[in-house]
DNA sequence: CGCGCTGTTGAAACTTGTCAAAGTTTGTGG
DNA sequence: CCACAAACTTTGACAAGTTTCAACAGCGCG
C-alpha cells in the first residue's frame, strides 16, 4: 500500500499468498500464531517458487538458505549414495515443510523433487531464526515441526526394520489416507503421485513387490487399484494388517 | 558463592559438572558459544541424573519436559509398536542429545534406556527455548543438532531400505568407529555396549544374522570379535563394503 | 558354582529380489 | 489429432538372502 497503484502487479500476488490468508495455515508454519504475529510471518515469506513435475527445488550439495513450505503439489526427497543407489526419504504434500536436512551442515543432503507441477513458499532460514527469537509461539512451533520430522523418521525406521511387505504397504496407504483427510480430501480415494518404484524405494521394497502387494490387496478386496488411482475399501483391515506378526504373537 | 561455606556440598558437584568445564563441550550443546554465553548455559543445566544399566531416563508416553545430554555411558532409544515389536531407533554416547522426539507432541514417543551405568545432564526444554531466544549462537546450534538427527535418521533409512546385511553391519561398525574417534577413543578397538539383538533391531536384522555376519567378517579377516569386544582390522575394506552393489553396477 | 542370558552355528522354510516378457499409459512430435 | 516411443505396471518363474527353529557353548551374575 505504500507503492502507487498499478506499479507492482506482483505485490498483489504476494498479498494473496500471505500466510494469513492461506488455506493451509492450520497445517503449516503459522499454527498457533496470533494475528499480529502472523503478519510478521507474512513479511518474511515473500517469495514463492514453482517446480514443474520432475524439477527439484534444491539438490544434494546445494548451499542451504531456506526452508520450503509446500503450497500446492507433491514432492519427494531422495538421497543418492556414492555407488548410485538412491533412497526416497520422504513424500511431502501441502502444508508440509521441506529442507530441514540442510540446517545441520548448511548444505542440503538430499534432492527435493516435484512429483507434479507444484509451488512452494520460500522461508529464508536466517530470517526465520531472527523472527523466532522474537516470537516464542513461532519458535515453539518450529521446534515441534522439526521434532515431528524426527518422530516420522522413527516410524519409517520401524516400518523398514521390522515389517513385512504387506504391512509396509498397508502402513503407507493408511498414512497417506490420514494426510489427505487432514487436507480435506477423501480418506479412501486418491491418486498416487509417485511411481511404484518410488513407493518401493521409500518402503525398502522393489517395484515388482509393490505391484504384487497392490494386486494381492485388490484380490482380497481391501483396495481397488488402477495404476495411480487407489480406492481404499477396507481401512480397518489395513490398520489391522499393520499390527500383525505372522500368525502368533 | 552467595551461600555460606559448607551448606550445600551438592553445589560444588554442580560447579564441577558445568558445561564450561566439561570435557565433552566441543561435541555437545555448548559448541560455538562464547565464554559469557557458556556461563548462561551453565545456569540452565543444573541437574544431572544417573541411570543404572537397564534403567530408562524416560519412557514412551511420559510428559516431555527436558532434553538429556549424555555425560557418560551409553543409551539406546526404542519404540514399541502396539503388537509388541520394538525397534531400536538410535544409540547415543557422550555429548549426544537424547529426547528430541518429545518436543512435537510434548509426550515422549520412545524409551531411552541406559546400556551401561550412565549419567545425563538434564536440559529443561522451556528454559532452553528461553535462552536460545537470547543467545543466537545457542539457537543456531540447537537447530543444527536437531537437523543432524534428521540427517542421521535418513542415513539409517538408506541403510534399512537398500543395503544387505553385510553392508548394514559394515556401515554400523564404521559409524561407531568414527564416533569413538571423535571422543578420543581408539577407532579400531572398542566394546559394544549393546547385544546382538539390539544391533539387529537397529539394523533391521535378526540377532542370528548379526552374529553370522560378525563371524563372516572375522573369517575374512576384516575384524576380530569376541563377544562384545571388537577390533577392526581393515577399516578401508569395511568402507568399501558399504558402497557395494552385489557384483555389477 | 550353577542358572540364565547372550552368542554361535546348522538346516530348512519363506519372503523378497532378479530376470524376463508383455501390457498399459503418457507424452511428444509429426 | 494420431502415431509412436518411452516410461510405467503387471505377472510369472526362479534364485538368493534372511528368518525361523533348534541345539549347544560361553560368559557373568547372584
Amino acid at each position: 500500500m505504500t507503492t502507487s497503484v498499478g506499479i507492482q502487479p506482483l505485490s498483489i500476488e504476494r498479498l494473496r499468498t500471505a500466510c494469513s490468508t492461506c488455506g493451509l495455515r492450520e497445517l503449516c508454519l503459522p499454527v498457533g500464531l496470533a494475528e499480529a504475529e502472523l503478519e510478521r510471518l507474512d513479511d518474511l515469506i515473500q517469495v514463492r517458487r514453482t517446480a514443474k513435475k520432475g524439477q527439484s527445488i534444491y539438490r544434494s550439495g546445494d548451499a542451504f538458505a531456506a526452508l520450503y513450505a509446500v503450497r500446492s503439489g507433491f514432492f519427494k526427497t531422495t538421497i543418492l549414495s556414492e555407488d548410485g543407489r538412491d533412497q526416497v526419504t520422504g513424500f511431502y504434500m501441502g502444508g508440509e515443510i521441506v529442507g530441514m536436512d540442510g540446517i545441520g551442515t548448511e548444505l542440503h543432503t538430499c534432492d527435493a523433487v516435484a512429483l507434479e507441477d507444484s509451488e512452494v513458499c520460500v522461508i529464508p532460514f536466517s530470517r526465520l531464526e531472527d523472527l523466532s527469537r522474537q516470537v516464542p509461539a513461532l519458535q515453539s512451533h518450529f521446534h515441534k515441526v522439526m521434532s515431528r520430522e524426527i518422530v516420522r523418521d522413527h516410524g519409517v525406521m520401524m516400518l523398514l526394520g521390522s515389517m513385512r511387505a504387506e504391512e509396509r504397504l498397508a502402513a503407507f496407504l493408511v498414512n497417506l489416507s490420514q494426510r489427505f483427510v487432514a487436507r480435506g480430501y477423501s480418506p479412501s480415494e486418491f491418486y498416487l503421485r509417485m511411481t511404484r518404484e518410488e513407493i518401493g524405494s521409500y518402503l525398502g521394497l522393489k517395484l515388482e513387490t509393490v505391484s504384487r502387494v497392490f494386486s494381492r490387496f485388490q484380490d482380497e478386496g481391501y483396495i481397488s487399484v488402477q495404476q495411480k488411482h487407489v480406492r481404499i475399501i477396507d481401512i480397518p483391515k489395513l490398520r489391522q494388517l499393520i499390527g500383525q506378526r505372522g500368525g502368533a504373537c
